[in-house]
DNA sequence: TTGGAAAGTCAACAAGGCTGCCCTATCCTT
DNA sequence: AAGGATAGGGCAGCCTTGTTGACTTTCCAA
């Protein structure tokens, strides 16, 4: 036990990988994850948007210019489902479509002012949430809940999950005079 | 910062709490979920089912012989949403709906053998998943990851989830000679 | 015994996944 | 300059799974 090759940290027992602990994890993460889209949820219903417009305001908010095809690569739903989508944020004026500069066959995304207010508020009730258990759960759970989470995930996902980086209001104040824009 | 009413185990910064940290958690939430789901979807896929099957053959497992009435609370759905799928289960014969014995009006769920076996192959490949990450991620971090999972949830879901006891296949080998059948 | 409430079933509709096929515009290589 | 590849979009139509509303059957209390 001692010589284990994969040594665990804290722990002298497998007992949490008993079927009836994982079984427990399982539905955790299912009723967790129903709390976890409630919020957002019910204001989507008011304006009759679903999840789907959610994901893409986020996504297109943590990387504004963003093209099409990097959207679906991130969303992982084909084109037909996210252009249904992305139409209705267009026509309603939440999302702006511009032809890409180095390549004008691309069509870049970014959020209108209109846009960053839903945004705004479906993400704050979300994180209002979220942040609520990060508080009651502390640090150190919550970085183990992130460990998890992203040992969960397969490769191709992972990829895109790192991939993300900082999102842009959070630039503005951290770096002002940042790269020439 | 030192009386702060809600002392923070072993964390002497709110960094974890930044606006950035919460979204990635977010993030981390969305594709997790994704892969959670991707294994079972995947078995569920070949014998034209969704997962709405699996999350029902999932709760009989758990709780053989509970009414529709109480499936339908664990799942959080409506009535007809549940029964198209509970109508396919029972027409495959994987599910066996018997008229209650208390009350002539309820139908108590239970597994044919079929229905076991479906069960055990959709959530073996989704607990080799979980198994897996928690066997990665080390027991301290699936504590805090169930830690923030349960802090996550409502009062009403969180009700539902504690009321879930024990699955019967560990019961037993764990109590053969248990209370009166 | 009668009337309301509760359990379950069924019909019809909507969101948002999916596929297949077709079309335009643009780019890039030959 | 021609032709194939790529980005994006549109249409038709499918499926699952959510919704509401109307309808039995059964129970129970007035």
């Amino acid at each position: 036990m001692r010589n284990d090759p994969h040594p665990i940290p804290g722990g002298e027992s497998l007992l949490f990988l008993t079927d009836e602990q994982i079984r427990r994890g399982i539905e955790a993460m299912y009723f967790a994850y129903r709390a976890f889209t409630a919020d957002p949820d019910l204001i989507l219903e008011e304006i009759g948007y679903g999840r789907a417009h959610h994901r893409a305001l986020h996504f297109i908010t943590r990387d504004p210019g963003l093209t099409v095809t990097s959207l679906l690569a991130v969303l992982g739903v084909t084109k037909q489902s996210l252009n249904r989508v992305l139409r209705t944020l267009i026509e309603d004026g939440l999302v702006d479509s511009r032809v890409g500069r180095r390549d004008r066959r691309e069509r870049q995304l970014y959020l209108t002012e209109k846009g960053v207010a839903l945004e705004r508020r479906l993400s704050e009730a979300q994180r209002a949430r979220v942040r609520a258990a990060y508080r009651a759960a502390g640090p150190q759970a919550v970085a183990g809940f992130r460990q998890v989470l992203e040992a969960m995930m397969d490769g191709e996902m992972l990829v895109q999950f790192r991939a993300l980086r900082e999102a842009p209001d959070q630039r503005l104040s951290a770096r002002r005079a940042g790269s020439a824009g």
